[in-house]
DNA sequence: AACAGTTATATGCATCATGCATGTACATCA
DNA sequence: TGATGTACATGCATGATGCATATAACTGTT
């Protein structure tokens, strides 16, 4: 029976996924560039190369995907005081804006779903999701990578940190 | 406490949806492709128009996806006997090998996070998943869509299909 | 039977995101 | 000071895509 699990599992994991990335990109923006606008509403201050890492492309096509945000208004360009080499990227009044609608977006497809739940079995999901979600989270890049789309204000103890932390323990 | 659910939840299915689609492109083709594989390993004899409804591309796209997939040895195309217009398609045998191979990789990252949960959760998974995946199915279209990477194979009893028979009850 | 409208596939053309190779400015370390 | 490394930028090529259009085949109407 587990595979029958394995299909059902999989399957909706790709249906909610392919839902919140398609009402994202009804914005104009494709997938790079509202992964982009995610990490940099979490992280104002974030270089271009450590961008380019966080959504998995080349500094050069990061370079190109920055300058098409600037050039629509929603990310602004700063020189790093520390380092004469380093940009900094912030999102504009109209990237916030848009950031927040993204976020309201995913949470609007997340609430649809998990309205089909009663609170008790919203509650067990919530358990499992955090034990798959640990299994599944790899490194520190990936651990940022996975939470690009949350909305960190509401994350209060955000299972992802707090596995990070647990490792960081066992290691020391 | 929705919040942080919708969070975790939705980080989960993120991740494992990017875990499944980066495994399935290290064989050298692009999402639309895999998931053209993905539907004629299902679906052999599907017309071109159909194909292009299913992982919602251009036609003209498809033409150019199907004809990418040929040259590759992955694809057969064949004129249809009943319709002098229709192009049916096929996997080879190279195609067919693919399909297992791609269907094989989405299996063991689902079963690499499986493997963190007791039977008792997974059964408990399995319930909330078909529930899940029940709100989030739209129509028939979609519901064919959301099966495209599954091992239908082992797939008895689907939890779609069977939900798409129901819907089908009630309208009558 | 002829004609109009529709459908399925194909193709010319332009666009656009991307990678590779390279250039340039700055930083770090020996 | 000089060598190496790092961060950003850019020229060039590639490749997947959409739009407009062409072609062939089917369907329904008169």
């Amino acid at each position: 029976m587990t595979n029958a699990l394995e299909n059902t599992f999989g399957a909706m994991a790709i249906a909610l996924s392919d839902d919140i990335f398609s009402s994202i990109q009804a914005n104009g923006l494709v997938q790079s560039e509202a992964e982009a606008i995610g990490h940099l509403g979490h992280a104002p201050g974030l270089a271009i190369s450590h961008l380019a890492d966080a959504i998995s492309l080349s500094h050069a096509a990061t370079v190109r995907l920055v300058a098409r945000l600037e050039d629509r208004g929603l990310v602004e360009r700063s020189p790093s005081e520390t380092d004469g080499r380093t940009v900094l990227l912030k999102l504009s009044e109209r990237g916030q804006e848009l950031h927040a609608r993204q976020m309201g977006q995913r949470q609007d497809k997340l609430r649809t779903a998990l309205k089909a739940l009663s609170s008790d079995e919203q509650a067990m999901l919530s358990f499992l999701s955090t034990k798959l979600l640990n299994a599944l989270l790899r490194d520190e890049n990936h651990a940022f990578r996975v939470c690009r789309l949350c909305n960190r204000q509401v994350c209060a103890n955000c299972p992802v940190e707090t596995e990070m932390m647990r490792r960081e323990e066992v290691q020391c």
